[in-house]
DNA sequence: CGGAATCATCAGAAGAACTGACGACTACTG
DNA sequence: CAGTAGTCGTCAGTTCTTCTGATGATTCCG
């Protein structure tokens, strides 16, 4: 009988692609993944990886292996799901990604909150950008994952993942304020001139804030690029920068900076998601409705 | 992550009651098992296991994980078998389970002809009753059976298995030899006050044998019981009983009992039967197949 | 109230898996 | 076209898990 063990480490090879990177994603030594895949190889008794430059590549039946190694964990998952459901009280662990602006607007409150209701819960935190934080949470990396969706930008791959809204929040364009900013300006034609402060390349806030500038006739400089948000409220606060910014980042600070909205009123969606198979957990529904209870608050 | 194999061990109790019967069937010691089971119940975190009388009970949780253990038991013997099929040359080894006059008329050929079309298929045969071959199939013991199956006797529990007929044959009244026989009987109702030799009780076989004297309106005298059909060929020839036996019987062999055909001509068909889970193997498929070549010749 | 059956627990033995070092090979880089 | 870095396979030794066998507690049965 295949060992399940060996299977999700060739599983996690067809996904990260070398057997270096297996190992350090599940923390075992190169040297055991390679004995470890030696040894399913030699249970299926048909080749399953075959030498490809100095990497590897899986064989047709390894993709088989592969795909029977995912329905052997979300059966699994399912059944743990169906088991915690079934105790009375809820407790367990709950691995959530967040992204920065709800892991300091909305998570104080939902992890206070969470331990009122289900002090046996053990929330479990970390910050991730929404799309690596996604697909983590694919490969079972995090039981929950608190993402973002642009305006015309398609939600980024979801395939297996439950997903629920948690609440939208208005996208405005932050100024300096008055004492700080040397012209005056009032709206978006106004800032075309100005240094902007964007995300990185790549990300959904990104391309959003650039298609808006686009929309409004013109071609923002990008002076400064960071994805702390936090940083460019700063950097909009010194009067070095105007941005974009969704309304999440205000709460529980006052600011100085002066909020005006867009011609078209984009809005940005905060959602929730989860894998199918572990729907059935208790304490992962626990703390996603904890989040929608203070995400409603807010 | 629940281990699987520990899962298994689970499933194998729910089937058969107690942790030494677990032990025995799966060859590891007692203590083994309790200690495997012990540990599952850590990592599932609830009770599985209670203790009553001198025995233990499943908890419902428990149950839970048993279903689990047979989808995912599904799955790997799923993936297994379409690992075999890429294959491009049929290997591997079957399991089979045979009853007695299957395995002295069929067998010898099958295996032979097996052994031309495919060398790497190492096939293992056990003799074994039908009834308790089908269970053991059902619970992975065999991967294929050759069964029996008598007219009028619903088939037996093939839930999970996919039957498929191999053959059919007559089943007759054997009577001694003329120059034994103190009396001219000539038919089954001459035999009425004879001496029968029949299968023991519980078999489907006893139960046919006891219905046709039934419907023939007389009780019949079984004064030997026995499993084994060439002790009751013996005890035919040599004038000690009468009895009612499938052709198959005969194969290879020549006889002195005279045949005499039934008024109803009823017939046993014989057929295998194997898990659908494993439907896909090629090894099992090809001795099927060859099983059915054989049988068709005879 | 023995005697047989069953499971839990423990210490030690057996076995499986992992680590770290080495060597072979391949791609990239200047 | 060498030098360097990245990747995998193998091997010996260690670590960790799992199994065995002995012992004790409990229950059922006659």
């Amino acid at each position: 009988m295949l060992d399940l063990r060996r299977l999700v480490l060739l599983r996690e090879l067809a996904a990260r692609g070398t057997l270096a990177a297996v190992a350090e994603a599940l923390s075992y030594s190169p040297s055991a993944v390679s004995q470890q895949l030696s040894l399913l190889e030699k249970e299926a008794g048909v080749p399953l990886l075959r030498r490809s430059g100095r990497g590897v590549r899986l064989t047709p039946q390894a993709e088989v292996l592969v795909a029977a190694a995912g329905e052997l964990l979300d059966t699994l998952e399912r059944a743990e799901a169906e088991l915690a459901a079934s105790a009375t009280e809820v407790r367990g662990r709950v691995r959530v990604a967040v992204f920065q602006s709800a892991a300091l607007a909305l998570m104080p409150a939902a992890l206070r909150e969470m331990g009122r209701r289900h002090p046996q819960v053990r929330v479990e935190m970390v910050q991730r950008e929404p799309e690596s934080a996604l697909h983590e949470t694919w490969a079972r990396e995090f039981d929950l994952v608190v993402a973002e969706h642009y305006p015309a930008h398609a939600a980024p791959w979801l395939m297996g993942l439950d997903r629920r809204d948690l609440t939208t929040d208005a996208i405005r364009l932050a100024l300096p304020p008055r004492d700080e900013a040397p012209t005056a300006v009032e709206d978006l034609d106004g800032a075309r001139a100005l240094p902007w402060v964007m995300e990185p390349r790549g990300t959904a806030s990104r391309h959003f804030a650039e298609q808006t500038c686009r929309a409004a006739g013109f071609e923002p400089e990008v002076r400064y690029e960071t994805a702390d948000l936090q940083a460019q409220i700063r950097l909009v606060e010194s009067g070095n920068a105007v941005a974009l910014l969704p309304d999440l980042v205000w709460t529980g600070r006052p600011t100085t900076a002066r909020l005006v909205d867009l011609p078209a009123h984009p809005r940005r969606t905060v959602f929730t998601a989860q894998r199918v198979a572990g729907l059935r957990s208790p304490a992962v529904s626990a703390f996603r409705d904890t989040l929608e209870t203070v995400a409603a608050a807010v």
